[in-house]
DNA sequence: GTCAGGCTGATTGTGTACAAGTTGCATTTT
DNA sequence: AAAATGCAACTTGTACACAATCAGCCTGAC
C-alpha cells in the first residue's frame, strides 16, 4: 500500500507536468480535484501536495477558495521569455561544460537519441516532452541551485512555446528540427570536451533557432496575392 | 474565524521566512509539525502547506517521512552562489530601471529609509531584513516570472551569508554598510532616471562590495607577527 | 426593465482520527 | 563486550468529515 501511493502521487505528478508542457491541459484550464482524485486513486490531501509542489515549480497557479489552474502565458510572460531565456540558458550550458559528470553525459547522449527517434516518428508532444529532457539533463549538469529554478520555469514554458507555435505543414519546420537536432549533438561534443566557450555559443545558436521558428509564427510570411486581392482592414 | 486563519498561516510564514533568514533557525535545523501548530493555532494541515510553500521558495527541505528541515548551506552552495549572483543581480536591476513604476519607486525609497534606519539603531537582523526588503522590491520592479525564482533563492542565502559573516567589531564594516547604502540610493537615483546601463554598473559594483566583504571573512587579514613566531603547516 | 440582494449548489479549506513509517533503546546472541 | 535484531514510542502521511467560501440564479423592489 505504501509504494502504491507514493508512486500514485509521483504519477499524478508527472502526468500533469507533461499534460501541462504538451497542451493537453491549456493555460487557464481549471483542475478538478474530485476527478483527479478519483483518477489517481488519492484523496484529496495528497493530491493538494502535489499541487502546491506544481504550483512552487510554475506548472500550476493556486487560487484562494477557487482551486488550481494551469498557470497562465500571456504577451507579459513572452515578452520576459524573450528577455532572460538567453542569459540563463547560455549560462546554464557554460555550468555544464564545466561540471557535467561521466554518468550524466551518457544519460545525456540517451536523452538525445530518444529525441531523434521522435523526430523520425512520433508525435509533436513526444517530441515536445523528449526535447525537454534533452534540456532537464543540462539543467541537471549545470547543477547549480540558484540558477536551476530560473532555468526550469523557461524549460516548461519553452515547451509550451514550441507547442503552441509548432505547425508541421509551414516551410522550413522540418528543416529547423534537424539543426535543433544537429545542434543537440554538438552541444553533446562542446560539453564532453568541457569546452565552456563553445557551449556557450551552442546555446547562443539553439536559442537563436527557436526563437527565429516563434518569430516565423508570429510574423509569418505574407501570402503571395496580387494587390487588392486581400482587402486590409 | 475566517481573517484568523489566513492570518495565521500569514504569519507562520513570514515568520519561518525572517527566522530563516536571520538564522534564527540555522541551515539543517528540524523544524516540529507539533510544536509549530501550537504555536501559531494552525492545525497539522494547513501546517504543512505552509512547509510546501517555503520549500518550494527555497526556504525549507522536506524529506520524506522525516519532516522539514531548513535548507541547508555548503561549500557547493557558496560557490552556486558566486557563480550566478552577479549575473542575476545585473539582470535584475537593469529591468527594474526600464520598468519601474512610481509606486514601486516610492516603496523602494521607504524600504531604504528603512535600512537607513537600522544602521543608526538596529541589529544585525533587522538590518539583514531591511535589506533584503530592499532587494525584494527591486525584484519586483524587474517584474519577470522567469528571472524571479532564482532572484529570491539569492536573496534568501545573501541575508543568511552575510548573517554569517557579519562581525560589527571587524575592521572596516561600519564604512562598508554605510557604502552599501549610499550604494542604494544611487540605484534608486539611477533606475528612477531609467538609466539601465547604470543600474547595470550599480549592481556589478553593489555585488563587488558584498564580495569583498565575503572574501575578508574568508580570508582574513593575517595576524600582523614576526616572522618565525607562526607555524606554518 | 434593470439592478440589488439573498439563497442554493458546488467547491475549497481545515480539523481530527487513524495508518504507516522511522528512530532509538533494550535485549539477546555470538 | 560488541553487534544485530526486535520492540516501543514518536513522527509523519492519508483519509474523511465538517466548516467556510464562492458562483450562479432567482426573486423582488425601484
Amino acid at each position: 500500500m505504501k509504494d502504491d501511493t507514493k508512486s500514485r502521487k509521483a504519477a499524478l505528478a508527472a502526468h500533469l507536468k507533461a499534460a501541462v508542457m504538451t497542451l493537453k491541459l491549456r493555460p487557464g484550464d481549471d483542475l478538478d480535484e474530485a476527478q483527479l482524485s478519483e483518477a489517481f486513486g488519492l484523496s484529496r490531501t495528497p493530491l493538494r501536495e502535489v499541487f502546491r509542489h506544481l504550483a512552487g515549480l510554475g506548472y500550476l497557479e493556486l487560487r484562494e477558495n477557487r482551486g488550481a489552474r494551469v498557470s497562465q502565458m500571456s504577451y507579459a510572460t513572452l515578452r520576459d521569455f524573450f528577455l532572460v531565456a538567453p542569459m540563463i540558458y547560455g549560462a546554464v550550458l557554460r555550468l555544464a561544460a564545466q561540471n557535467a559528470t561521466g554518468d550524466q553525459i551518457d544519460r545525456l547522449k540517451a536523452a538525445q537519441a530518444a529525441f531523434r527517434e521522435t523526430l523520425r516518428a512520433g508525435s509533436a508532444e513526444d517530441r515536445a516532452l523528449a526535447n525537454n529532457q534533452f534540456h532537464e539533463i543540462t539543467g541537471e549538469m549545470a547543477a547549480n541551485v540558484y540558477l536551476l529554478p530560473s532555468f526550469q520555469r523557461l524549460l516548461i514554458d519553452h515547451a509550451r512555446i514550441g507547442m503552441t507555435f509548432y505547425r508541421p505543414g509551414q516551410a522550413g519546420m522540418g528543416e529547423s528540427l534537424d539543426l535543433a537536432c544537429a545542434q543537440h549533438d554538438e552541444i553533446i561534443a562542446a560539453i564532453e570536451a568541457r569546452d565552456e566557450a563553445a557551449a556557450g555559443q551552442l546555446a547562443a545558436d539553439h536559442w537563436a533557432l527557436s526563437r527565429d521558428q516563434i518569430e516565423l509564427f508570429v510574423t509569418p510570411a505574407g501570402l503571395d496575392l496580387p494587390l487588392g486581392s486581400v482587402e486590409r482592414i
